[in-house]
DNA sequence: CCGACGACACTTGTATACAAGTGCGCAATC
DNA sequence: GATTGCGCACTTGTATACAAGTGTCGTCGG
């Protein structure tokens, strides 16, 4: 059952099927492949072959291709021995592993920042926090907040590859952080944890930036291994 | 003068071009080309099309294509605003974030690995160690050693992620070594470094065993940065 | 002499055609 | 009835063909 996924986004032969054309292709079913990775549209371990792909979303096995080639290198999907690939799969202990790097590259980035950041900065992240600690209440601010910061924080940070290897990782990220959503155990707030980074940053010490960064993750990975714990079969509840 | 490398291994139509064809091919020139990048034998900032390589190389344009997305995702070619790729430019600046980043990365392979560690491990560090010290006059043995310590701790770490980023920039991390061996500012010794993180590990204290092991490959990145200072346009020396 | 216009050659991106290898299922036989 | 052999359908990997966009070089006009 968890063979044929539902990318019924359209039939074979019509105009635009799911993909919007106008991107570069091999982009856009990237792009989509992706994103349905990640929500759980794709299940795991689902076998993707390029024929039925190029059938499915209309364009031919060429761009297809390189897409599959593009989320292999993501490790979004695994090579089978054959030479096809099937999505990868969810592994609790794997979340734990992508965290524990998470937390060393935002850490390392959180450092950069704080050797980067000029009293302008140091305010706008102030006013993040600030403004994070305001919308408490509202889940969905807080994240899109927190978000805001960590990107702030990204963006200071100016380190290339920092951020390239933390892109590389993000996808699964977000595919571990979908799957948790759907067993929600109440959301900490980790106002005070972003507001120790603000101050280490503000206080001028790399150090302490890093280490309050570091800790902010590991303790979201905490979180997260335990809304994943009990997931058994991490396929329980996709598609 | 630096458009057209020199990857006249052969000629277009004869057998084997210099790539071993029982290969899968693409993968074969993704291993050639990214060897010819990491030694040098590709200038930075060399154009690289597929119709030549292709041609070149004695094969058609699909795994030309294919291999130079590989190498995309590697970040060893950029992509040109017009579509095309060209050899990444080399800047010391970089290279020290490279060297941060790895530090970090193997920093937590070493904590993984002094967890995981049994005591045979430990006992098999430590005659790496001593075997380095051993051969401590001998530079080559101590690079060849050095490389199996490390293989070693990323082995037992057993850290799918970090191995897979760590793997992302390793061929940069190779290519600047490259770059600094031909200004050669004597090596000095990390046998002493490399004893404290088999200590660390003996001792069963992840945290010194990630501190040390930062600490060597920083020290590393500073030795590295002080070869490649002074190498102003970094294709002086390059074909 | 300098600037602008036009055509060309070249590039990438996509589609299709071809070849080879592999696993699976069916059928016939012991 | 179980097993083994054959044949098929499917897959990927590669090669080639086609279309569109872009930069450049040459030439013509001011």
């Amino acid at each position: 059952m968890t063979t044929t996924p539902d990318l019924r986004a359209a039939g074979p032969a019509p105009g635009d099927a799911g993909l919007t054309r106008r991107q570069s292709g091999a982009r856009a079913v990237y792009d989509l492949l992706r994103g349905r990775i990640i929500d759980g549209t794709l299940a795991p371990d689902a076998r993707l072959t390029e024929p039925v792909l190029s059938a499915e979303l209309g364009v031919s096995r060429t761009p297809v291709r390189e897409a599959l080639r593009l989320l292999q290198a993501e490790a979004l999907v695994v090579e089978l021995p054959t030479g096809g690939v099937r999505v990868a799969p969810l592994d609790v202990a794997d979340a734990r592993r992508v965290y524990d790097v998470r937390a060393r590259l935002e850490g390392l980035l959180a450092r950069d920042a704080c050797e980067r950041a000029t009293p302008d900065d140091v305010a706008r992240l102030a006013r993040l926090v600030a403004l994070m600690d305001a919308v408490r209440d509202h889940e969905d601010e807080v994240l899109r907040v927190g978000a805001q910061f960590h990107g702030e924080i990204e963006a200071l940070a100016d380190n290339r590859w920092g951020s390239a290897l933390l892109r590389q990782i993000r996808g699964h990220v977000d595919r571990y952080r979908a799957l948790a959503a759907r067993r929600r155990v109440g959301t900490t707030d980790h106002v005070d944890e972003h507001r120790a980074v603000a101050d280490a940053i503000a206080s001028r010490d790399p150090g302490a930036a890093e280490a309050a960064m570091r800790a902010h993750i590991e303790r979201s990975a905490a979180l997260a291994e335990q809304s994943l714990r009990g997931a058994g079969s991490a396929t329980d509840d996709l598609p």
